[in-house]
DNA sequence: GCCAACGTTGGC
DNA sequence: GCCAACGTTGGC
C-alpha cells in the first residue's frame, strides 16, 4: 500500500481539528494543483499518510488513513478538482520536524525536501519507516 | 514580513 | 506553443 503526506496550515485546518472529526474523516478539499490532485487519484482505501503542519509548527504530527476514494471537490464547481477523504489514525508521539528531516541524509530525496510546495506528496516505504522511527512509532 | 521557488495565465 | 507577468506557497 502506498504512503503519502498531507500538508496543512494549522490555523486553517489543524491536526486537532482533523482528530475531532474522528472516524467520519474529512474531505481534503481546496487542492488546486494538478500534481497534488493526481496523487489523490492514485490513492487507495486504507492508504496511510503523514499529517504535516506547514507555516506554523513545521512538523509531522499525525498519521491519517484514506477513508474515501477520490471524488469531486465540494468546494468548487470546477470539475478539474477532486479530493479524497482522510481520517486521523494516531498521533506521532515525538513530532518529526522539517529541520530533523533535512538533517537526516537518508531523507534527502523526500518530497518534503525536494518539492517543498507540493501539498499532497508521495512518500516511499523506506522514508515512511525512517520517519516513523524518528517519531517514536 | 520578506523573498525565492514555482505553478498558472494570457498575449502574441 | 512560447514566454513574460503575475499570484501563491511556505521557509526563514
Amino acid at each position: 500500500m502506498a504512503k503519502w503526506l498531507f500538508k496543512s496550515e494549522p490555523f486553517k485546518w489543524s491536526w486537532a481539528m482533523q482528530k475531532a472529526k474522528g472516524a467520519e474523516g474529512q474531505a481534503w478539499d481546496g487542492v488546486r494543483n494538478y500534481q497534488a490532485r493526481n496523487n489523490m487519484r492514485a490513492m487507495q482505501l486504507g492508504d496511510e499518510g503523514f499529517f504535516y503542519h506547514s507555516n506554523e509548527g513545521l512538523e509531522i504530527v499525525g498519521i491519517v488513513e484514506v477513508c474515501a476514494l477520490v471524488h469531486p471537490d465540494p468546494t468548487t464547481e470546477d470539475p478539474r478538482w477532486e479530493c479524497v477523504d482522510i481520517r486521523a489514525v494516531r498521533d506521532v508521539p515525538n513530532p518529526v520536524t522539517l529541520a530533523a528531516i533535512k538533517a537526516e541524509p537518508r531523507l534527502a530525496k523526500m518530497s518534503l525536501v525536494t518539492s517543498m510546495r507540493l501539498s499532497v506528496q508521495p512518500v516511499t516505504d523506506a522514508e515512511w519507516d525512517i520517519v516513523c522511527q524518528m517519531g517514536g512509532l
